[in-house]
DNA sequence: AGAGGTCGGTCTCTTCAAGGAACCCTCTCG
DNA sequence: CGAGAGGGTTCCTTGAAGAGACCGACCTCT
């Protein structure tokens, strides 16, 4: 993958990416998410390379999105798990569900769908204001420089 | 960056990734947003190479998330700017910026703010049901097969 | 007891993309 | 005219991704 390590920069989105940016990181979590967390279902499921899969989760793990617990004692067996950091995560995969539902699905219509436990409907997830509770997207915003910015161009 | 084509798989995310999951992509995605949008002013502020911005320019400009647009006629001058579908795009931006700002920004606080033009506050945002307007996680859910799926494991 | 299977990896080899840097063309300005 | 900016292209080197073989502990079946 990259060589520039992004972790370093001022910029939230780098360092995100720095965590989960690589390929595969997002896939091997949607995975986990939805509880393909053995080592072989994994590699299986995605068609990764076993290699591949092993430096993901390592590093997945070192960086406290995933952790990997035994579920047996013998034979020793061990599977992947979201900590709370990884399930955030799991919003960033949500949006990019929906990203792609409506922009790449195409005739078929999109692969998976969520039912809403506090509503019971099939939804799909908005972007909404942390203070007013209102939509919030790009085009409604000003960005600011915060506390920990760097002199941007 | 991956040589595994993500763009088949029956999975948003994958195609989402497809579109702007090599490394970089997102990062060009925020300057464009931001009002950088020039191929010096991209290259400099991101440290990128010039062979790996052009490849990824003309990449997001095929697939519709950018458009490169002439600004002077003479001397022909040229910048990138956001199509809907790359506006839409930014929603991804501003929740990985806010996984970011919660799990990696440190002591110094997070690098951007922003400012809510519905309500003039610094706000952030989260995710809310389309249906019921409430809010919404993958802890609230439960994850159906949709239309387009594939047998999954 | 031996054969075969599963799980969770490691090792090796090849190929192809990222990084870095030099080069190039067009146009403008002094 | 030369210098400089904008917007790339070309070349070389390095290192990560992919494929697949291998491995060791353990279980089950006969």
């Amino acid at each position: 993958m990259q060589r520039t390590r992004f972790g370093d920069m001022a910029c939230s989105i780098a360092r995100t990416l720095d965590v989960i940016g690589e390929p595969w990181s997002p896939l091997i979590l949607r995975n986990v998410m939805v509880g393909i967390g053995r080592f072989d279902q994994l590699q299986q499921s995605l068609g990764i390379s076993r290699k591949v899969l092993t430096e993901r989760l390592r590093w997945l793990v070192d960086n406290d999105v995933l952790e990997r617990r035994q579920y047996s004692e013998r034979p020793p067996r061990y599977e992947y798990a979201l900590t709370v950091k990884g399930t955030e995560l799991c919003d960033l995969l949500m949006v990019m569900v929906r990203w792609g539902d409506r922009w790449t699905a195409g005739e078929a219509g999109p692969p998976v769908l969520y039912r809403h436990h506090a509503c019971g409907e099939i939804g799909h997830v908005e972007l909404h204001c942390s203070v007013c509770d209102r939509p919030m997207d790009v085009t409604g915003i000003d960005i600011l420089p915060g506390p920990g910015a760097a002199i941007t161009t």
